[in-house]
DNA sequence: AGCCAGGTTTGGC
DNA sequence: GCCAAACATGGC
């Protein structure tokens, strides 16, 4: 990879970087906008753009000091061609991995993935989607680049406050609730960045304490927003393609037992090999029979 | 028109 | 601990 910084934009090469597919395609973020070929959102209260070149990205505007902040999100200091060595044993994980050289699992805002994850559960991607640029037009701060208008998802602070009934007009249905009263415990001192340094057991058992929060959103919160390259997410489509692809956990009796023996039988990296996994068989880009 | 969506909560054994 | 039903909404 080669960086190169200059007049406040980064420009990211020799890397494989699928903006497409990462911001847009994969439903691990909800937040970015397509606008005339470039990617657009507000990343820690500044607006952010992203343009696919050649064999990289141009991210703009960058502070000198925030190059470092980039790469994280978009996990660009992590090896994956590594990850598909590392699962040399499993051919459908090398194969769902070479399958998608694009694609990478961000390092989201602990907070935002939060409220993403939290509508997400029961929900079709397009309204997730919806509800989150809902969520920001409504409440979230303004900012502008390229004279387009762009909002932050809202603050805590300001999230707490909002009266359940107006969420309810806006269409969040029993989800409104939670999220309020999730914004509120974080408020009075529920500690979202402590969830990056604890072990995962004990991360996973805090985020379920709140509200809107179960097993699945839990893990897409400690995979996308905490850091945790275990933590491994089963929904519907995962639960198929583990039971179809990994004889071993076809008898699991429940979605947990599943869950628990996937991210147990996959190790350190789960979580990684999960979204690539997801998107295969989301996509149908690997049959689930044959 | 009806099924389904990257599930969670609640209340019953 | 495991299971079922309710839950709001709108995309397709």
């Amino acid at each position: 990879m080669k960086t190169q910084w200059r007049g406040g934009e980064l420009l990211l090469t020799g890397i494989q970087f699928d903006a497409q597919l990462c911001l847009m395609d994969s439903a691990q973020s909800f937040v970015w906008r397509e606008h005339k070929g470039a990617y657009y959102s507000v990343l820690h209260d500044a607006p952010i753009r992203i343009k696919q070149v050649e064999d990289g990205v141009r991210i703009y505007p960058v502070n000198e000091a925030e190059i470092e902040d980039y790469l994280i999100y978009l996990d660009l200091l992590r090896d994956y061609e590594q990850l598909a060595l590392e699962y040399a044993e499993y051919p459908c994980i090398v194969r769902a991995v070479r399958m998608l050289p694009g694609l990478r699992v961000l390092n989201q805002p602990t907070w935002e993935t939060l409220l993403c994850f939290i509508l997400s559960a029961n929900n079709n991607v397009a309204r997730i989607r919806k509800l989150t640029w809902l969520l920001s037009e409504h409440y979230g701060a303004l900012h502008m680049l390229d004279d387009l208008t762009l909002r932050s998802m809202p603050s805590p602070e300001v999230l707490a406050q909002v009266p359940e009934a107006d969420l309810r007009k806006l269409g969040f249905g029993y989800r409104a609730p939670f999220l309020i009263r999730t914004a509120q415990m974080v408020l009075g001192g529920f500690d979202l960045d402590a969830l990056r340094h604890m072990d995962y057991e004990q991360a996973h058992a805090q985020l379920v304490l709140l509200p809107g929060v179960g097993d699945k959103v839990a893990d897409c919160v400690l995979l996308m927003g905490c850091g945790h390259a275990s933590a491994f997410p089963v929904d519907v489509w995962v639960d198929r393609l583990m039971r179809a692809w990994f004889p071993l956990l076809r008898d699991c009796a429940s979605r947990t037992k599943l869950q628990q023996a996937a991210r147990q039988l996959l190790g350190e990296h789960a979580g990684l090999v999960q979204q690539f996994l997801f998107h295969c068989a989301r996509c149908s880009l690997i049959p689930l029979e044959e």
